[in-house]
DNA sequence: CTAAATCAATCAAAAATAGTGATTGAAATA
DNA sequence: TATTTCAATCACTATTTTTGATTGATTTAG
């Protein structure tokens, strides 16, 4: 007794006829009369008498009519739903800045694409302060931040992971030999710093200025990944999040600073605006994003 | 997208275990994953988390699960209702007349059988008066008598067809060599009748009465077959509806009487009495014995 | 009233599917 | 660490589904 035969058994009764009811669903005849024969058999009653060629439905028929016309239209009604905008469908506008793009992007969209695969997903990669403006507005849903706290009044954050800020050196600069570094050592030197949105990157500017001390910042762009790939080619220094160089230390391609005054962390955070609702397929992402940045970062 | 699939799908997420999902439904472990693995190829998405070895729905199984629950609890409910007394089950209590009973009664109770397989048949076989009075306190259904019209205010009389009654002889008896016979010829020989109940007995004995004809009913019995049989065997006269008479005729055994005065012909049909409530088992039956009255006696 | 057309049933063969047992590799438990 | 539990996978078998060709009955058309 499965949908297949009772969807036959519908269109034979509705036609009232074997061989159309066959071309209509694209079977046999052959096959639609052992269908509705298989039916009779499990019911144990003839469901049409066919009188020299007249098919007619019998009594029982009649009395499987209704079930049958509630079972088959409830598996369509499933189907058109299941494979609909309506079920977990849509898409998701998702915004990040550039180092959690390069380093944990590949795995948290293939893995959400396996578990949403009706969403669509449009990742926009932007500094910090453009992406949290996106948000307000809406031009955003939800967005992957290097921020320090944000107000609970406005924000909502999920799934904070505190990430160490490093300051990093080429290994032959002259500082990479030295086991301690003070904060006035670092007087002088190019820095490539992050836009100013980068929150960390205002944080080091603010410390240095604190200490009177000045900071040659000969480039500042967006991109963290491009600020390392430029000290490990030649003599900068940078101030960046660990997980961004971590495999260039661990190749020996970049060295760390060990500065005492500038140890600071900030949270890797995901981020949605307080006006916005929260969709399962929203949700979703966040999830998918902590379980990549945990396994990758929480890995040390 | 099959029942058997959405069952198992259903099975599976209430445990929350494939392997216990198998043993309950009586399939191999990899059956009920190759049927949920169908099921996520045809919906296009994930059904349940496997993390580890733990199980979960997936939201897809969220929004899944009312639907396969409606249309499984439906395929329950309609399996229970056809195979159940509710849907043309139960009992018909019908009762015949012996001459009915004996040449028309085998096919259509073959034929019923088919159409209502799941209906028990009680057949009574009486005298008309007794079939009536059975009828009127409700130990039958429905009766197939052979009588003059009943009034509508009682009964509800269906597919009459009208038979001849018929005198017959035995071929060798001496008025079985006149072409034509006086009501008066009769007087004197043996008869065998129906018993008082048989209309076409009782009318013929009024009609003998108002020609003053005495009339030598020697034996009087419920049974036409061994009337018929009597009359072939010895010289003996009888009345009986020629229906039962019409092989014995045809083979030479049975002489028929042309006596213009006895002409009468009387209905045999379907009776219910007016309390009775008309079900779909009790008018089947019906259908049937009218279509093997009408292909046996229309056929002449 | 015959010839042609239509229809459902039947049958043998093929294609497709459902189902199994054994194994694997991962994860939980002792 | 060893054991147990679990779902997936694979190779294989059993069963079911599906088809095409044919048949015999019934209806329609000429």
């Amino acid at each position: 007794m499965e949908i297949r035969n009772l969807n036959t058994f519908l269109k034979v009764a509705a036609l009232q006829n074997f061989t159309q009811a066959a071309r209509e669903l694209g079977y046999s005849q052959s096959n639609v009369s052992a269908q509705i024969q298989q039916l009779e058999l499990e019911i144990g009653a003839p469901l049409f008498n066919r009188i020299g060629r007249s098919v007619s439905l019998t009594q029982y028929g009649e009395e499987l009519l209704p079930y049958a016309r509630q079972i088959v239209s409830t598996a369509l009604h499933m189907e058109n739903f299941l494979k609909s905008e309506e079920s977990l469908g849509g898409t998701v506008r998702i915004g990040v800045v550039e180092s959690i793009f390069n380093l944990f992007m590949e795995d948290t969209i293939i893995n959400y694409h396996k578990r949403f695969p009706r969403v669509k997903v449009e990742l926009t990669v932007d500094a910090t302060a453009t992406l949290k403006s996106k948000l307000q507005c809406g031009l955003l849903d939800a967005a992957c931040l290097i921020d320090d706290p944000l107000p609970k009044t406005e924000w909502h954050c999920w799934h904070k992971v505190d990430v160490p800020i490093v300051v990093v050196a080429n290994p032959l600069h002259p500082l990479s030999r030295l086991d301690k570094i003070n904060l006035e050592d670092l007087s002088g030197y190019d820095f490539i710093l992050m836009e100013e949105s980068a929150p960390y990157s205002i944080n080091f500017q603010h410390i240095m200025a604190a200490h009177h001390i000045e900071l040659h910042t000969f480039l500042k762009m967006q991109s963290a990944d491009m600020a390392r790939r430029m000290v490990e080619k030649d003599m900068f220094l940078s101030v960046l999040p660990y997980y961004t160089v971590r495999t260039s230390v661990e190749h020996g391609k970049i060295h760390i600073l060990n500065i005492p005054e500038t140890n600071q962390t900030q949270s890797v955070q995901m981020v949605l605006h307080i006006n916005k609702i929260m969709t399962p397929q929203i949700e979703g992402f966040m999830e998918e994003l902590r379980d990549v940045l945990h396994k990758i970062i929480d890995a040390e």
